[in-house]
DNA sequence: TATGTTTTTGCATACGTATGCATTGCAATC
DNA sequence: GATTGCAATGCATACGTATGCAAAAACATA
C-alpha cells in the first residue's frame, strides 16, 4: 500500500515500471485476447491497482483510429418517445462496449455542424433521432466509412445513410380505417413539421385512405410537433363559425394528448363521442386513463434493435427498415 | 479541386504538404490566439477545406490530458425533470465548447463502475443525476481534479463532491403549510427511494412541519419514484378498512400525477375536493389541466447554472448550494 | 539430447496534434 | 547603419497506448 504522491494521473509505464515487465506487457494485460501468460498478468493488474491506472482511452483510440463511441443528435426533447429511445440505445450499447456522445439541435441547420464535430471525435457511428442531415456531410461520414443511421426519419434523396422507422403508412392507414369504420365523417389531420418526413408519410397515408369514400377532404393544421403549436392548432379547428371536425388524427402522441385536453378544457368536448382523436408513437402516456388515446405502435426495442443491427454492419444490403407498429384502440377514437 | 482518393482521412502533415507550410502551421492555424499571419492562416484554411480536413480531437485531448467532454451519469429516465435538465446541460454546454458523454446507471451499484470508465475517457467533470457515488470514486476523481457535481442529490458524507438541489426542506415544509391552512386533518406521505436524499429530506421536513400540530402522525408508503410504484403505494393509502388520508404529499411530480389519475379512476375520488395532492418538481406537465397539480417548483435554469458554474471552478468555495422555489398552489391541492 | 513448434516478451515505432525552443524576417528605435 | 523588439515559422519532441517484428522462452516430439 504505496502511496502515490504525484498528481500525474499514472501510466502503463509506471505500473510496467511496478511490476519489472515491459509497458506492451502492460498493453496486453488490458487487452482481451492478446498473448500473455497467466501470471504476469496478474501481477501486472496486480500494480495496476496499487497505482489505481486505467488505461487511457484516447491514446488507444488514436492509434486504433476509431473510438468505441457512438454520436447521437438529438432533436426534441419535449417529446417522451426520444428520450425513451435514447435509454434503449443506451442499454443496449452497454453490452458492446459502446458510449454515447450526445448532442443536442434545436434546427436543422445546426445539425451538419453538430455531425462534422462529431467526425472530429473519430465516432463509430452516428444516429440522428429526430433531425434531418444534408447528403454533403452523409457523403463525408460515407467516405470515414461512419455508418449514419436516421431514426424515426427518411429521405427522399438517394444517399447511404440507414434508416429505420415505424410503418407511417400503414399506421395512418389503419387510423383512418377505424375512423370511417366508426362512421366519422368530418375529419381532419394535424400535421407535425411541413419538413419532417414522418409527418409527410402519415399524411400522405391518411389522405390517400380518405380519398374517394364520399367524405369530404380532411381539414389540415400544422402543430409542430410541440405541445404548445398543437393547442392552437386544436383551437383553430374548432374555433366558431367553421363546422366542427367529428375525427382528428394527430401526427403523434403529444400532439393528440395537447389536443385532448384542450377539447376537454376549452370546448367541452370530452374525445372519442363528439369527436375522435387519435395519435402516433404509442408512449406510455397515452395508455394513462385521462387521455386514453387510440395511436399506431411505434415498437422502441425493435426500431433500436434494427438500428444497432445497422451499426454493427449486420444488416444484409438492406438501407431502410420499415418496423411494423399496431392499431391500439383506447377511448379516445 | 483535386480529387481525393486515398480512403485515409486527411491530417495536419497532408494539409501542410498541400499547403507548402509545416505542420505546426497547420496546427497554429486551428488555435484561436495562436501565433501566425493572417494570410498564412488563410492559405491553410483553404487548403484544409480542400481536403476536408478536421483536426483530429483525440490527439488533441491526449496532449493537453483533458477532453472538452463532461461524463453525465443518468439514473432516472421516466421522469421528464431530468430529461428536460439533461436538455439544459447541453444548451449550457454548447457555449463553453463541451459536450456530453452519457452513460445510464439502473442501479448505485453500477455508477462506480461508470464513472470509474468516465475517467479513462479523461472527461473534464462529471455530473450525477439522481445517482450516488461512492467516496472511494469521488476521492480518484478529486485525485485527478475533475469536479464531481451532483445534480438533485446530497450526501451526508463528507466528501469532495459539489451538490445542487432543489430546496427540499423549505418545499415540503410550504407544502405542509399550506394542507393545515387548508383544514386537512389526515395526511400522508409518498416517498421515492429510501435510499435518495432528496426523498428524505423532503419526508423529514414535512413530517417536522406536521408533528406538535395536533394532527395525527401522517401515514407513509413508498412509490420508488415509478408510475407504478406510485400506483400501489395509492391502492394501499385507500384500501378499504383504513381510514382515508384527506391530503397526500408525493416525493415528487410523477408519483402525485399517477396518485391523482388512480383516485380519479379506482376511488372515484377527485382531488382537490375529498383529498389534496401534492407533487414536487413543477415539471411541465403539472400544469397540464389534466392533473392541474400543486407543487413545488424546482428552477431547472438556476439549478443547470449553479453547476455549470461549480465545473467551470466559477464557486467561491461553496460546496453545496440549495436553489430555493416556490409553492405553486393549483387545483390538486 | 536434438529439433521443431508454440507461446511469451521486449524493442521500436506509429497514431495526430500541440508546444518549447531556436531561428528568421521585418519594422522600429537610437 | 547598428541595435533592439516582436511576430512568424519550423524543428523536434511529447502525450499514452497498440502492435509488427524478432528474440527468447517454454513446451512437445522424436
Amino acid at each position: 500500500m504505496s502511496e502515490d504522491h504525484s498528481f500525474r494521473t499514472p501510466t502503463a509505464h509506471d505500473v510496467a515500471r511496478l511490476a519489472g515487465v515491459s509497458q506492451s506487457a502492460v498493453s496486453r494485460a488490458f487487452t482481451v485476447g492478446a498473448s500473455i501468460s497467466p501470471d504476469k498478468r496478474d501481477k501486472i493488474i496486480a500494480a495496476a491497482n496499487e497505482l489505481g491506472y486505467r488505461p487511457n482511452i484516447l491514446a488507444r483510440s488514436l492509434i486504433k483510429g476509431t473510438s468505441k463511441v457512438v454520436g447521437v443528435v438529438f432533436g426534441q426533447f419535449e417529446n417522451p418517445f426520444f428520450a425513451h429511445a435514447l435509454d434503449r440505445f443506451s442499454e443496449d450499447f452497454e453490452g458492446r462496449g459502446l458510449r454515447i456522445l450526445l448532442f443536442t439541435a434545436k434546427t436543422n441547420a445546426t445539425v451538419d455542424e453538430q455531425v462534422a464535430e462529431l467526425l472530429s471525435y473519430q465516432v463509430s457511428a452516428v444516429i440522428l433521432m429526430a433531425v434531418n442531415l444534408s447528403s454533403k456531410l452523409v457523403a463525408e461520414c460515407a467516405r470515414s466509412n461512419i455508418p449514419v443511421v436516421m431514426f424515426n426519419r427518411t429521405t427522399e434523396e438517394e444517399h447511404e445513410a440507414f434508416a429505420v422507422t415505424g410503418d407511417n403508412t400503414a399506421g395512418a392507414t389503419a387510423i383512418a380505417q377505424h375512423f370511417l369504420n366508426t362512421g366519422r365523417a368530418r375529419v381532419a389531420f394535424m400535421a407535425g413539421y411541413d419538413d419532417s418526413s414522418t409527418s409527410r408519410q402519415r399524411e400522405a397515408a391518411f389522405m390517400a385512405a380518405m380519398s374517394g369514400t364520399g367524405i369530404p377532404e380532411p381539414r389540415r393544421v400544422v402543430g409542430h410537433y410541440s405541445r404548445q403549436g398543437a393547442i392552437e392548432a386544436t383551437r383553430e379547428l374548432f374555433a366558431a363559425g367553421a363546422e366542427r371536425p367529428d375525427a382528428l388524427f394527430c401526427a403523434n402522441d403529444m400532439m393528440a394528448i395537447a389536443a385532448i385536453e384542450t377539447l376537454r378544457t376549452e370546448f367541452g368536448i370530452e374525445p372519442g363521442r363528439q369527436c375522435a382523436v387519435a395519435g402516433f408513437d404509442n408512449i406510455s402516456m397515452a395508455a394513462w386513463p385521462s387521455f386514453s388515446l387510440t395511436t399506431y405502435s411505434q415498437p422502441i426495442d425493435r426500431m433500436v434493435a434494427h438500428a444497432v443491427a445497422f451499426i454493427a454492419g449486420e444488416s444484409e444490403g438492406e438501407r431502410a427498415v420499415v418496423v411494423p407498429g399496431e392499431l391500439i384502440i383506447r377511448n379516445s377514437a
